[in-house]
DNA sequence: AAATGTATCGATACCGGTATCGATACCAGT
DNA sequence: ACTGGTATCGATACCGGTATCGATACATTT
């Protein structure tokens, strides 16, 4: 038995072949372990031959540098924490490459975790990421409960919310209002004459910026003195078939429908799909409505109605502002920054109803 | 001099505030460190008076741990890295959601850097990664330059490749042949009696899984004794409105076309699009076939042929093995998933035509 | 020649945890 | 009373880097 136990071992040291540090590329260099450090990290106080016998040692027994024992010096690491709601939809992707956009070429790297729309599980994460000592932190909304809004503050490192800049401002934020966005679609909508608007969507629960959305656009309708001519809302992601299932069932039920808003540019182009089916002019008839401006929102061009928001734009924004806030010399102060979505109308501009 | 050192300390322990050790948590508890540590971390050889103690003080001063003094300890950290192409497009966003919901609910977290198709980019990030020493490593593809090749395999850390099982395997693959992929597709509509195929791609350098499809597509026209009857290429993103505009260039080139075979399905979508605008009959007159089964496919069901692949099914299956793999008890052999595409043809089936 | 400056390097002490091992207290068994 | 066992705890030595400061050698100035 123990023999056995003792041949394992060997073997096992033989595979492992423990782990290479620079203490090893010190040695293979004929150096100190300070001036392997120096060198490799491009100090001016080492001599050329050194930082040439360094780097040359390095290479040749394939050091990798251990970015935790670095980061375990400073206060912070080098990472970037990044809590995103949900993945699967697109738009937190374009966010992400945002993200890595900007911070790629920097010596920061992006660590992150998905909430999945669920509070509890946003705490979890975030407290999970903060245990990385990221240099910096971003996360997705501007509703967070009270324990959560401790954490980040407690932190201590610079933060920036993205996405929505209705709620709760910690520290920096990037986005827009998307009540405001709900509000102005609205507005654009009833100035080409569209009254009979209904609403489709799928929002499901804690997606705070769509219900925005949507809040914003009755308000809108309400100052004109008009209603939602029908509310549908479906509690799934959304997808093509949600649209076109529910413009449906929209249609026979309001056939009067001149115009219908929805939570996105996916329901709304399965709406849209639906409609050309059914021989239904589109915007003439009936304008559809979705928002991100997405690149199926140009699937037929001029006939969706969209806010195109720059998703990667926030992402970007973001990355920048911790990038100056993690690298400045002194401490910035907090950043607001506003990327208003752009209206698109397309085909609806030349056809004001004169209903 | 001696005093006023110690007063601009205490100035500066109100401000900075100190960060939060595991040893003040002792303090607060009135036990040593070591204690603490083992009571965070639920060992069974603390009595539970003092658990609760610790537990208790942790909470009330705002203890978070430090991930990276823990992992120092270990060999590994507990990390997770995961390098993909690119994040813009949505295939690799549903890999990510595959991979982050399996790593949900374990003590591993995701870091990740995007290679933009470039492979000297690649072997930077990946080298960044390992920095972190993480537990495990997810990459794309097959095809990597030597030089990337070494440092994986130095790492002596478990490695899943997604995507691809074509290229070389240095450890663990899940995915699929793209080769194969095209192949079969292929097959599957000479099977209908198509032979009358031209081919639209975009297919930028570096994509070696799109341009491997492309090539066993080829392959298998060429064994029917079939050629494409077009090739149309473009290095840009896939983008809706690019198969607009190069179905329209195919078809008035080569009205004869009976079939088009995409390098996605977005690119599908927008020549169907265009398709249905200009009156043709897809499928009956001209079959187009995407790739991925994405949620674009369904635009208008039936119409749009596609292989139908679960994206996030490979990102699951990846760390899993990797769980597996840093948690088992004893090291797990390598593995090979294989999750085929499933070919689906729509009305085309119903429409195998007689010419 | 002495004094000063500059470039280069290494010994040491950390960073914030955890593994290890020994110390202590208390119990049961003989 | 003595031995052995178990439960509980703490002192110490690390993990792999980096900051700091002092030491050395050599060039430059006076």
């Amino acid at each position: 038995m123990r023999g056995e136990a003792i041949h394992l071992l060997s073997v096992k040291d033989e595979n492992l072949k423990k782990e290479i540090t620079l203490k090893d590329v010190a040695e293979a260099a004929g150096v100190s372990k300070m001036t392997a450090s120096r060198a490799l990290r491009g100090a001016n106080d080492v001599s050329k031959v050194n930082v040439e016998k360094v780097k040359k040692a390095a290479k040749e027994i394939g050091y990798v540098g251990n970015h935790l024992a670095a980061s375990l010096t400073k206060t912070n690491s080098n990472l970037i924490g990044v809590v995103l709601p949900n993945l699967t939809n697109i738009v937190f992707s374009h966010v992400m490459s945002g993200i890595t956009g900007a911070l790629d070429d920097t010596i920061f790297q992006p660590v992150f975790g998905v909430s999945d729309y669920d509070e509890e599980k946003e705490y979890e994460v975030i407290k999970n990421i903060l245990s990385w000592r990221p240099a910096g932190l971003i996360v997705t909304g501007t509703n967070f409960p009270e324990s959560t809004k401790l954490i980040l503050r407690q932190a201590k490192i610079p933060l920036v919310q993205i996405m929505d800049t209705d709620g709760d401002i910690i520290d920096s934020v990037v986005g827009f209002s998307h009540e405001k966005a709900g509000y102005d679609m609205a507005r654009a909508l009833l100035e080409t004459g569209r009254e009979r608007i209904g609403f489709i969507g799928c929002i499901i629960e804690n997606d705070f910026r769509a219900a925005k959305r949507k809040a914003g656009f009755i308000r809108a309708l309400d100052e004109a003195g008009h209603n939602l001519v029908c509310d549908y809302n479906v509690d799934s992601v959304s997808t093509i078939s949600v649209g076109r299932g529910l413009v449906d069932e929209a249609l026979s039920a309001h056939p009067e429908l001149d115009c219908i808003y929805f939570s996105n540019d996916d329901i709304a182009a399965g709406a849209l799909f639906r409609c050309i089916e059914k021989q239904i002019a589109v915007p003439e008839d009936l304008a559809l409505i979705g928002f991100n401006g997405m690149d199926i929102s140009n699937c037929f061009p001029g006939k969706l109605g969209t806010s195109v928001t720059d998703r990667a734009g926030i992402g970007s924004a973001a990355a920048k502002i911790l990038l100056r806030r993690c690298t400045g010399e002194m401490s910035i102060e907090s950043e607001k920054i506003v990327l208003e979505p752009q209206i698109r109308l397309g085909n609806l501009l030349e056809n004001s109803s004169s209903s």
